[in-house]
DNA sequence: CTACTATTCAATTAATTAATTGAATAGTAG
DNA sequence: CTACTATTCAATTAATTAATTGAATAGTAG
């Protein structure tokens, strides 16, 4: 039976808003998504963060690049690849949050993974943000300088994890110190935390990355400068 | 060589995300929450709505509830299903208006299907707001009434699409009359328009659905009632 | 121009997903 | 209890997706 015009054009529709489901329907995809939210990389990179081959990296960014979710641009012999608007990093946390709360293995898996590495207290997002103006917590943005540099939160200094060890001085002793990386699901923060406490530092963990800062309409920052 | 544990742990919260991801992954599935975002259906009715046979409508909705986006309830022979929670059909909305934004292809394909059916004209959505409350515009919610009832703009009146010719003589026709439907790929309020304006009213789309309006923190009522 | 680097592509194999069909299940009217 | 309704499940077939491997491509240093 011919379809009528109306189901031709549904069917249209939705097959077209599928192909961003498609792109999201893979672990590596997603891991990838969250890569390049938190700025540019090149594929070799991204193999290597999200232990995938290179090639198979590479499968996946043709995949969502046909998405249209993100962009490359040759420098050299490295193709740099990022997020090809910020609705995109918006998006993925979207479906994290979701994720997040709908399904309790999820959760789970977190709580399960993380329990006893840090003391997750509930930060009220607005008085962190009233203290750091006012000089009186120090928030560590502990994630690689050029991630950063493409977005952080307002007011944070930037000091790597693997840096961390032999910068400890750096550190004020007498106020709070909050350390924050990509998100609820990465692990830089947690090790931070870790040995902050172990030498003595007053450190709790932000599980919020910076799309999550942004959502919330507080103030991010671009470049090498704090605010 | 084995994995270590901070791998394990994001192979598996990216596999659980992912969940999510490949429940959406299917234009089919795109369109049973589309439907749902709108209210609760039966089975049958879902089948009838998208064109596709019980069985395989039901095969959907079992992949739909295992990633805890929809819930069914049983009433007699009957089961109906809705979205799990407000969230995923804010989640639908994100996907369809990412698509949107990214997806030339679907903004052809809309255009296309559209074309000399309506003025789209860009409408402020506070100054409607404003004007209905004046009593100086009557947006009309061409839906089927239950959808009306689990969720409509604050201040539209119900008049199903099907009951529309013979109730034409309910509408004013000294102002503006503004139609609404499921959203920006739902062809009801077009084909109001169209109707209306071959009847002398003043008539446009608009182009946003209920989880547009809401998003937009703009109100939205419940009920008969249409306030 | 050669030999390297990083990346992408194509072919192959394996795994997963989708629709159909008929059987099974659950609820209910009479 | 029977015969109906609506829905779900399982088996089957077909289509799609994913990873690997080796070849191909593009850029560049010397």
């Amino acid at each position: 039976m011919m379809k009528n015009p109306k189901r031709m054009f549904k069917d249209r529709v939705y097959e077209q808003l599928a192909r961003i489901g498609k792109a999201v329907a893979s672990p590596q995809r997603l891991e990838l998504l969250d890569l390049l939210s938190q700025g540019p990389r090149t594929v070799e990179n991204l193999a290597q963060e999200a232990h995938l081959t290179v090639a198979n990296t590479s499968r996946h960014l043709q995949i969502l690049r046909a998405a249209r979710l993100v962009e490359a641009e040759k420098e050299g012999v490295f193709v740099r690849y990022r997020v090809a608007d910020e609705a995109v990093a918006d998006f993925f946390r979207s479906l994290r949050v979701l994720a997040a709360s709908r399904l309790a293995e999820l959760d789970q898996i977190t709580r399960h993974f993380f329990k006893d590495r840090d003391a997750l207290e509930p930060v009220d997002r607005q008085a962190l943000l009233a203290r750091v103006r006012k000089g009186l917590v120090t928030v560590l943005d502990v994630r690689p300088p050029e991630e950063y540099r493409s977005g952080h939160i307002a007011g944070a200094m930037s000091l790597p994890l693997h840096a961390l060890q032999e910068r400890l001085a750096e550190l004020p002793r007498n106020q709070d110190i909050v350390a924050y990386c990509r998100g609820p699901y990465c692990v830089l923060a947690a090790q931070a935390v870790e040995l902050l406490r172990e030498h003595g530092f007053r450190a709790v963990r932000l599980e919020d990355g910076v799309t999550d800062w942004r959502a919330h309409g507080l103030p991010v920052a671009r470049g090498d400068k704090a605010f």
